[in-house]
DNA sequence: TTACTGACTGAGTACTCAGTCAGTTTGTGC
DNA sequence: GCACAAACTGACTGAGTACTCAGTCAGTAA
């Protein structure tokens, strides 16, 4: 049986993440788990730290679906590692949707301004993922399967890209998913090294 | 002398683009413009109004940059109107950061869902630029200095990076800045025609 | 049986906020 | 100077909101 405490945590992941946090009263959180106002203090001792424990609960499971991703690239070249990893990314935002909508919004930006904690939980994902993107970039570099290009630069561009397109999705404004293919193609032009060009 | 009604639409502009819809209160609106809380509701029914407003506003300052752009660019090859517009796009962001800034903001996504109006600014906003984008892209494939490639899932391809750039300027998560040469050399492999992969 | 624990309850409190309205000031034409 | 409207004011209202706290109750150890 769920318990209280996890069921508030996860209502409130999810309507953090599709209202916002503002937009979200803590009344609505303890009405969908089925408990008393009083419980969802009782767990978490304001709302804040309602989020931050939402947020540290997504820093987790991002971390777990990295560490899961890495093992299943051994002998893959360095291009197709990062065209695995695109698309796992892909696959992992469309399978989290609530955790990674939590992460478009401006609300957790905002309090890592003055918060520690918050600011501490959203470096530890960022760099989880520019650094699973580095990773592929440098492997390709070494068997010669990506170009020559600056490192870090071109993984926060390829990382761009795909969370553009992430958001495109949640956002709903264009046809994102028939959007791939063409998608897949651009990542690889955008990594090859190109020798016309000074 | 600037009237009531466009201070408190600017003010708007500026508090609801930084603080974001929820987290503004009309109150605050009146206190920075000097007015009382009742002169937003004369000059505007509600704040739902008034946001309405504010983003009608945005589209028109877009839609009439946009329109400056494209005579210069007469005699350009496509790549180099492509380039042209993307640092036009992220000069006007930069300029414009509130209006850039609502605009990466959920609320006028949620309230579209719902608001006629709403949606059909927006779209007239999205539409405009990719437009523009598109627009570079089939010049550039006419004198062939950009690939054949699909123009429309181009265009969003581009103005996606393009977009990420600007957005992860406004987060101040990276060192956006630096990464302007590698984002553009990024743009132009992006679109460049590629033989050798099938 | 008794004493104690700790998850849980829900009415209550202090406060914020969008929106209202009766009234005042300002501008304009005569 | 007068009539009238438009612009503007700010105290007020009522609907919410985060958070509190005295108390209930099932379980458990003495």
């Amino acid at each position: 049986m769920k318990s209280k405490r996890s069921a508030i945590l996860e209502a409130a992941t999810w309507l953090f993440s599709v209202k916002g946090f503002r937009e979200t009263s803590t009344t609505e959180v303890a009405q969908l788990t089925g408990s008393a106002e009083g419980t969802v203090f009782y767990h978490f001792e304001s709302k804040e730290k309602l989020f931050l424990a939402v947020l540290e609960e997504v820093r987790a499971k991002i971390d777990g679906a990295i560490s899961e991703f890495k093992p299943t690239t051994e002998g893959m070249s360095g291009i197709q590692t990062l065209e695995a990893f695109v698309a796992y990314y892909l696959q992992l935002a469309a399978d989290n949707e609530a955790e990674f909508k939590l992460l478009h919004r401006h609300h957790a930006y905002e309090l890592a301004k003055v918060n520690h904690e918050c600011r501490a939980s959203l470096e530890a994902i960022y760099d989880q993922i520019v650094r699973a993107f580095e990773h592929a970039l440098e492997r390709g570099q070494e068997d010669e399967s990506i170009g020559k290009l600056p490192v870090h630069k071109t993984a926060l561009l390829v990382y761009m890209m795909t969370d553009g397109l992430v958001r495109l999705k949640h956002y709903n404004l264009y046809e994102a998913g028939s959007l791939f293919g063409d998608f897949m193609a651009g990542c690889r032009r955008l990594v090859q090294a190109d020798e016309a060009v000074g």
